[in-house]
DNA sequence: ACAGTTTCCCGTAAATGC
DNA sequence: TGCATTTACGGGAAACTG
């Protein structure tokens, strides 16, 4: 019987996946009152225990030891808590969906060295199986499990899931993890790291943007990262922010590789330099708290000269899709007509094959209305008056004559080749959580 | 005894407002699953009875005889469901606060000829007295209820209410109203409205607005409104959206009687004609299913010209607000500058003292990168240009070709006197960037 | 007072019911 | 199938709670 135990037992498999979300990009993270559903898979196939295995989800079963050390928050389950196992399709395997479970807070006082996204919860299954007279239990176990009241416990819940996963693979199942939080090296951290721009946005990171974010995250020479560094403000919080205004506004352009994004201000100098006027990157700003993204240009007039406009954040984006934003954007300067200073998108792209002539332009009069359209436009101050505006306006510039029309006409013909960047084939580095 | 019951009776009053809403705005209709309260004040002044009356909350009590004709839904509370009379403050009335109250619908097959909005329900709130071994029922009543379990479903929850509102002042109260209901002059519907302008907008309708809404809404020549006509889509729900439109965006301008808004076309005509050019005024969109809202100015460039920009929604308006819309519009007429045409409110209120130099401007370059603001822009085909580039006028232009950027200079250069439009004496009429 | 955490609730979208 | 009505839940803000 024993034997049969331990068959059992290996051969229960729990799949678990959030209700509602087609592409489970963020798992194993569960809200108070929201539903979500567990799929139980019994392995082996053995259709003659049908209707004979009845399994029952049991949240947080044996973690009494944790209990004493670290008073963490109960849960349970509202409703649908057991299930029989059936078979799904004629000759699949015995499967119970847990199809609307959905948790509440237990309110018990908690006392606990982490703070609550850092808590882990398991939620298990388990059969009680009656055979012959002799009864056995099998259990199968989720992976952990973290649990949240508000969406703005998001973030901070999906770096615990993260730090979590990497570290699952060198380390047994440890709920107490986040006392004691293990450095991880970056290049683990990387590839999860990447997992989530692929995950969002269907493209993840190359070498160049990765070898930034090393810079900006690893300050120890030993290449490790502390939890405690990367949850903080200006690491993870900062990039997902990123992930947020990719996942709402620019999933498109960031599947496409128009989006450098992760390249050091300097780098960007250096690219834009040397190239022709008009060439144009877009990267994430590295001081905005809240995603946002920028585009800067580079302009010959005189000498070679960069300018970065104000970042766009998700509210901006909101008003104007990038896209839009970059094919509509206008530059005025005293005296003389607007116009668009973005022609290239780096190394060589035209700007409108990249963003295309998008959504609507001026619409005609409808309905005997006189159409409108919001302009991105920026004001450039006229050089006899803006001594005191010390940043990077060239002061004689100012592209006021017709000849320098010309000479950004001659430009775009001399396209050299030599791309420093080149966007990725594919998206490549993954890892898998499932 | 049954003297005392008929004082008692009489001497409970019933306040109820909803919680969180500073300003009662739209009282009277309960969302199924959120809190509400509700006061029962004893209006006899007998301290003597503190502590011995216990008043219980009762939903739709002695409502059976509807029930036999309309099968309307049920709902019961979910807590806090019996309170203890008592003072308030030192000296003050004996009450109770019902301060959690909360609704859910018990399922019972509807079966009523009206739709859920139009159901009219009643709480009451019943004491038990026990004095001197006799006891006696004491009860008072709600005014009556719609109940909702969405927020879509407000706008036509608050056409009852008003509906009710109006009538109760003439006929008993009737929760089976809306079986049969009945037509209200226009006279007492008028006031209503404006009423509801007053509570959302801190303004009410004038004598013109009314008129205009009064031609629009009464078809019958006896000056009736009837039920079917004002629940439509082109009388309540214009309106409504309209409300909400004001109280998202418009409050202060609502307030400050700078919108005209409910004026017809042909009337803005006859006013704005006989102004001088860059006269405007504000109106809302009589077509427009959604509240909004547009601008409408004089040009006596040659002969009286009208215009109107398409009209704003709260879609718009949350990416900019009307004071910005409006200061910052800009008019592109191929070989012109861009120009705002908008000068003065009507009648003669200049544009800058009715709608400020709002908002943020053109932002300077902060930390290292360049201000940009949107700017509302129409183009306007000119005369003599081909006529099937008469829309789409591309306001880029990009600079791409050197003939191109020199014939546009020349243009700029060319500027001719502009006699259409002349500026007026204040602070500059161009778009203030700064 | 304050930060961490939860609750509340609008508005939209999806699901449900008839 | 379509419409009426309810449920689901993200996200912002208020409320809670030590």
């Amino acid at each position: 019987l024993s034997l049969l135990t331990l068959l059992l037992a290996n051969a229960l498999v729990v799949e678990k996946q959030p209700v509602m979300s087609s592409t489970p990009q963020r798992p194993l993270i569960v809200k108070t009152g929201v539903r979500f559903s567990a799929t139980v898979r019994f392995l082996a196939n053995l259709p003659e225990f049908k209707g004979l295995l009845k399994v029952k989800a049991v949240f947080d079963k044996d973690v009494e030891e944790i209990l004493t050390i670290n008073r963490l928050r109960q849960f349970r389950f509202l409703r649908d808590v057991t299930k029989v196992l059936d078979v799904d399709e004629p000759g699949g395997d015995l499967v119970a969906e847990f199809a609307h479970m959905s948790l509440k807070e237990s309110r018990v006082k908690r006392e606990s060295r982490v703070i609550v996204t850092e808590e882990l919860h398991i939620v298990k299954f388990v059969t009680e199986f009656q055979f012959a007279g002799l009864g056995c239990n099998i259990e199968a176990s989720s992976l952990p499990v973290v649990v949240v009241s508000s969406s703005n416990q998001m973030p901070a819940a999906w770096a615990s899931v993260m730090w979590c996963n990497v570290l699952s693979s060198s380390e047994p199942r440890n709920l107490l993890l986040f006392l004691e939080p293990p450095p991880l090296a970056w290049q683990q951290l990387s590839q999860v790291l990447s997992w989530q721009f692929l995950s969002v946005g269907q493209r993840g990171l190359d070498e160049n943007q990765l070898s930034m974010l090393r810079d900006r995250i690893v300050d120890a020479p030993e290449g490790l990262v502390h939890w405690d560094r990367f949850k903080n403000e200006s690491t993870w919080t900062w990039i997902d922010g990123i992930l947020d205004l990719i996942k709402r506004h620019l999933v498109d352009l960031w599947r496409d590789g128009h989006i450098m994004g992760f390249v050091s201000r300097k780098r960007t100098n250096v690219l834009l330099r040397a190239k022709p006027t008009g060439t144009f990157l877009l990267r994430f700003s590295e001081s905005n708290k809240e995603g946002a993204i920028t585009f800067s240009w580079v302009d010959h007039a005189k000498e070679p000269q960069l300018h970065a406009v104000d970042p766009y954040t998700k509210d901006d984006l909101s008003k104007m899709s990038m896209p839009d934003s970059i094919c509509r954007y206008s530059v005025k300067e005293e005296g003389n007509p607007t116009r668009n200073p973005l022609l290239y998108l780096y190394p060589d792209i035209h700007r409108d094959a990249a963003f295309g002539l998008s959504g609507t332009n001026f619409s005609a009069q409808t309905n005997g209305y006189i159409g409108r359209t919001l302009v991105p436009t920026s004001v450039f101050p006229t050089p006899p008056s803006s001594p005191q505006l010390q940043m990077e306006v060239d002061p004689e510039s100012s592209a006021e004559e017709p000849w320098r029309a010309q000479e950004l006409f001659h430009h775009q013909l001399d396209v050299p080749g030599s791309p420093v960047w080149s966007p990725p084939a594919a998206p490549s580095t993954e890892v898998n959580f499932y």
